[in-house]
DNA sequence: CGGTGTGAGTGAAACGATTCATACCGCCGT
DNA sequence: ACGGCGGTATGAATCGTTTCACTCACACCG
């Protein structure tokens, strides 16, 4: 493999002379300039990444760290950190813990291995700290998806609560007084803060707790949808409003529903969570609350910057936790034609 | 930040031993060994990567680069080669080319700086050497959803003219006489052998080639497929049959010509390609052919670790090219109710 | 003519791990 | 008592960059 040394003695200069004309090259000769160049093309030489990590300390890539890459929200978010990250000459590595605790241990590792320069995560617990190996690496991170504390770290979130309300007050204004909650593993906070949120507009509304029927799910896909909308069909009475934790499991929920022959929205209006471009392009398009993944993901990644350069080096930094504010995007699904 | 020196001072052997315990155990006394983990967990001790990369010349990582991260077709691609890349120890970065050959260049620019150990990639460009970088640099790379010679790369691809037969004898068999093929760019490969299938299976039926009907698509998303949709509303015949170059394009003209009333299979038959998760999550779920999309990712990750590390080193490499057979799932979205 | 400054290029140290030839030690067999 | 051997530990060389203190030549100025 052709090394900066090849390149040198190939120009006739030194290899200090090489990096400068790679990293400074104003402080290079004109003719050098040309001679290093003419070595790189003709030896085909490629700068190495790790040696230059080696010396520099770190590298120059973030890390990403979803609960599901197979979700598009996850996706949008991505390519929001990566198009930041970008801008700033930065890779960004996604990776999936797959709601395992155990796997973001894993991965979290790796990026202390990989020195990486800043990491965005989504926890999977709700509790202990499981940034503990990051701290301790000195690497910046930034909560994603959910609020932390301003004394521990920096986050972008979008408020939960509030959405399970609009969520709530929108199928309650509509006159449903028996509402299905659909919810993936409890112990996602996202997934607690919305029934939460449903739940304060159920006791706004004067109604009691009873007016909430909690259907678990496995996951958080499709397929967990399908089957907690068969449960839904078997209870009786059967509620006529079923709020989902993500749009996966409503698009599942509605699905199965359908197929049985119950007319969404008239004898069952839905609605999901999160606003991914599949909700609105159901057949039948999805009441939802938008979460917006692109901008989390943007918003983020410059923290994160900020925190790796901050552009007021005298002050230290000072973590910021952003809270987004949802918008519920009423569709077909919750809403009878006149 | 700590390193191996600290750790064989805090240990009180040399950074040698230290090596040897982390990678030989089996070399070093009880004794030592435990008094090497003790120091390690003190000082809270991580190896660097990048300087092992530095030593062994080359990563541990695979890269894997995709013409769209938001299409779940990639994303349980992408699964499948995580998977067995994870079994041999490697990670693997995924990167999005955005169907752009430019950015297509940059990232394989950026796999040989960071000396991946191989590289799995969809080509944007149909034609030309797109991996000459990685042929230069001696990375092992095996193509993906697309057949090349087998004198140049392994690859993985499925046969996407025969998919395109699929769907046209499909279609032709239920009757339909006129078929409109929604595409999106026509410099993919794809895009162009499913359209020639279903050329071929057009002319064995005895039919003109006027029996197809092009509607070009800007990108290969649901919002290109609904103004494909509202253009296919458009013309006069109406073709009573649509196939779409993929699922997401199919789920958008679905949707432009449910909401305009069209009555979908009865009054037009959709199928799509690819088969991903939402395709059969449609209310009126989508037929379509299937990709097998995760034993594509597993099958190349296969591959490329036997072109990294051949089981039989005496003879040299031999490339392979899998041709997988796409299936075609017949659903609601072609087949009236009795 | 001596002193000073400047711009261009040099060469060696450093980054943190791995690896390999070598040294050491105790023990066995002769 | 000595050679040899197996099992352990050592220390230096190495990977490919970047950076920085330095040299050198040349021009300019008083």
């Amino acid at each position: 493999m052709v090394g900066i040394k090849d390149v040198a003695r190939q120009a006739g200069v030194s290899v200090g002379t090489v990096s400068n004309v790679l990293n400074r090259p104003e402080r290079v000769s004109h003719e050098i300039r040309a001679r290093v160049h003419a070595a790189i093309d003709l030896l085909g030489y490629v700068r190495s990444e790790s040696a230059r990590q080696l010396r520099a300390g770190h590298s120059r890539m973030l890390g990403l760290l979803v609960m599901d890459t197979g979700n598009p929200f996850f996706a949008v978010l991505a390519q929001g950190t990566e198009q930041v990250a970008a801008e700033a000459g930065l890779g960004v590595m996604v990776c999936n813990s797959a709601e395992s605790a155990a796997a973001e241990q894993g991965y979290l590792s790796l990026f202390v291995e990989q020195r990486l320069r800043g990491v965005l995560f989504a926890p999977v617990a709700s509790d202990g700290e499981p940034w503990q190996a990051l701290r301790r690496a000195n690497i910046p991170f930034v909560v994603v998806d959910r609020a932390v504390d301003t004394r521990t770290a920096c986050s972008v979130a979008a408020d939960d609560v509030l959405g399970g309300g609009l969520a709530g007050r929108h199928l309650l204004a509509a006159g449903h007084r028996r509402i299905a909650y659909v919810h993936g593993p409890g112990h996602l906070q996202q997934v607690r803060d919305r029934r939460e949120g449903l739940a304060r507009a159920v006791e706004e509304a004067g109604l009691g707790t009873d007016a909430i029927v909690d259907i678990p799910a496995e996951r958080l896909d499709v397929s967990a949808g399908r089957d907690a909308g068969a449960r839904l069909l078997g209870l009786s009475p059967r509620p006529t409003a079923v709020f989902c934790a993500n749009d996966l499991l409503a698009l599942g929920v509605m699905q199965t529903t359908f197929d049985a022959g119950v007319r969404v929205p008239d004898d069952l209006a839905v609605v999901g969570y999160d606003d991914i471009e599949f909700a609105e392009a159901s057949l039948i398009p999805l009441t939802s609350v938008r979460h917006p993944a692109a901008e989390i993901g943007r918003l983020a990644a410059g923290l994160l910057l900020r925190e790796i350069e901050p552009p007021d080096p005298e002050r230290g930094h000072q973590h910021t936790g952003i809270v987004l504010r949802p918008e519920l995007v009423v569709r077909r699904s919750s809403t009878p034609q006149p």
